[in-house]
DNA sequence: GTATGCCATTGATATGAATCAACTTGGTCG
DNA sequence: CGACCAAGTTGATTCATATCAATGGCATAC
């Protein structure tokens, strides 16, 4: 559990560059201004390289920034005064960690590195002022806010109303959707988490999520060795996180 | 949390005082300055008032305002395409709707008032206007935001790891301590939602709900006759939604 | 007063997933 | 190479809660 914190200042040495980065336009607002872009760049401090395992931050961390993946994955989640764990999240390149902490003076929940990791870190202070600054940031920062919590309400939703086999086919479409939006293959992908994360996220025991995943690839809807999943059949499981929406209605 | 203001319908001109509102220090920041305050006055329209049952918006409204509940309370929902309904919050007086909007064109739930209640309106373009050139607004609208992930983390936790009976009980408890933030009693309250919307808030069925109720009242936990309800042994309460973040540990 | 409906409660039964318990598989290291 | 450990799979059993079904208030309407 315990890894190292690394939050040693690691001056960049490159004052970078959002606009070269690929992944600009989904940390930051499509419309900014070229000289807007500059002045976020001045807060920025990116390259930060954490290897597989390494804590970004936890919960007795003093909030101080919000970081966005550049290049691996990242998980979030709660562990209670009783060790108890709750994932929370997981953040894939051009998705921002640490919009929930921005209430307290310690972060909210803890951040891991599922792989080599490479992010760029916000300094809330500097990010709070710029966003003061630049309405358009402004707006994104709100819409990025909203949007956690809609994300949250639907979680919610998937736990409260579904079976283990929709949750699943949920997380895997909700995967396959993101690598695509990085223009990976949506269909052919490595699971950046074990089966316990997958299995805490979801509510559900691994025992269960491996069963799952085995029953999928018997009907023929995934093919599942390890990490390495294919979905060969990605209407199949549109269908069954679908029938759930249906039976409530008609 | 989001607390708003409760301010006696006397006041006539619709530019009116957050000042004198007893809610003020929950729903806006402690900090801000007098005449700064003046200005978030001039872009609230203070109370609208809706009956029991009334929708103040749904999915199908253009986004427009966010609303501080000043007296009663209200129930936010997401209906799926199949109407099947996931409740995703119970909102009461000094507590802010619709946060989880603010990155589409649409309300993202539906908002209905449990009972008779009256709500400030915050035109969200005004606001952002405002937040903008108030940094201490701007701050205390990130720090709303972020709390409300962090409640909907919470929830997830509480779907994903915990029994009816500490689902329940923790509803419970966090009822009792809203109540008690506006000074009313927090062991003997009543409950504003029927048991069906606490059900499917909580994801359990109606009829286990009602199962927990007279558990509880068989052990003397609380009373309860219809949505009357007396905690007559908080401790037991607590006892019961901390059991769970125990057995994780050692 | 009785009828109509909604909401809540209670009981009997069914079931999906947790739990307990082996047993693989694969990678790492001496 | 074989030992070891973590991660994953599989099977047998249990359990909490859903589901189905019926009944009991308590309003409001007629």
């Amino acid at each position: 559990m315990a890894q190292a914190i690394r939050l040693h200042q690691v001056k960049s040495p490159l004052k970078a560059s959002c606009q070269q980065c690929s992944l600009s336009n989904l940390c930051l607002p499509l419309a900014i201004e070229d000289n807007d872009l500059e002045r976020l760049e001045d807060i920025v401090q990116q390259g930060r390289i954490f290897n597989r395992g390494e804590h970004i931050f936890d919960q007795s961390t003093q909030f101080r920034s919000c970081f966005a993946v550049k290049s691996g994955s990242v998980k979030t989640s709660i562990i209670t005064e009783g060790g108890e764990e709750q994932v929370t999240g997981f953040f894939m390149p051009g998705e921002l960690i640490g919009l929930d902490s921005m209430s307290g003076d310690h972060y909210a929940c803890t951040a891991k590195a599922l792989e080599r990791t490479s992010v760029c870190e916000f300094p809330v202070e500097k990010l709070e002022d710029l966003t003061g600054k630049i309405p358009g940031l402004q707006h994104h920062m709100y819409h990025l806010m909203s949007q956690e919590i809609q994300n949250s309400h639907q979680l919610t939703m998937l736990l409260s109303k579904n079976t283990a086999e929709e949750r699943i086919a949920a997380l895997l479409l909700s995967l396959s959707s993101r690598f695509q939006r990085r223009r990976m293959s949506g269909t052919n992908f490595s699971l950046p988490m074990p089966r316990n994360d997958i299995a805490n996220f979801l509510g559900l025991a691994v025992e269960t999520v491996s069963r799952v995943f085995t029953r999928f690839q018997n009907q023929g809807i995934i093919k599942a060795r390890g990490r390495e999943v294919e979905l060969l059949d990605v209407e199949a499981l549109q269908m069954v996180t679908r029938d759930f929406s249906r039976q409530g209605c008609q």
